[in-house]
DNA sequence: CATTTGGTTAGCCATATAGCTTAGTATATC
DNA sequence: GATATACTAAGCTATATGGCTAACCAAATG
């Protein structure tokens, strides 16, 4: 999880993956947008992979970089837990200031 | 958007976003469960803060810290639209999948 | 077989992060 | 007014991150 949104909170490896999203692609072409080294735009594609946002296989001299199926239902789960959760709440508070406004008005 | 994403990469965090969506608390309260000196626990508070996560007010000597509303938007906007460029995808590739065996067969 | 091309390895640098301690400051409480 | 409480500020340390260059390897290509 950790490895996950840290994986997403930088541009460049956002950039990748809405980029793969559109298919899979070797990583010289994924680095031509990023005006960056090779090796430096490298150390991206290993944090996407560890992440498990992201699978390579060798093809030739090229490594083919394609987006893992279902690669951010953690992450949108913890997500929609944590929504659910706050929005349960706000909702239960609502109700109880009805039922106090309904007894104020009782009493009057 | 990096930081919000680098704010719930850290199992810290997480947890009092969590702790978070069952009712504000102050600080003191929030850090208990973690084993850490205030100080370091503060940092926490202030990065959850910068991502927009979180807001704050000081009542008497405590500090009260809630749940942004609509804090995770963002993020579940992001993701929501990855998933969907890639199901999309997905569809247009078993589409495809499907007219081509179907012009096979016609062959036969 | 020489040369590109596409990665890969190694190592360096600057900054950020996550933790710590020690020492305040301001608000309650006795 | 003294003391306790709840932060807050300052400054330190170790590790991680994001970038670089230089040098290397292996698969095309001429």
């Amino acid at each position: 999880m950790d490895t996950l949104f840290a994986a997403l909170a930088d541009p460049t490896r956002r950039g990748v993956v809405e980029r793969l999203t559109r298919g899979e692609a070797p990583i010289k072409e994924l680095a031509a947008p990023h005006d960056m080294a090779l090796p430096s735009f490298m150390k991206h594609i290993d944090r996407l992979e560890d992440a498990g946002l992201v699978t390579t296989r060798k093809v030739g001299r090229q490594r083919i970089v394609a987006l893992t199926p279902d690669a951010f239902a953690p992450a949108e789960t913890w997500l929609e837990r944590q929504k659910r959760a706050w929005e349960e709440r706000l909702d239960r508070l609502e109700d109880l200031a009805v039922r106090l406004e309904a007894d104020s008005t009782d009493d009057a």
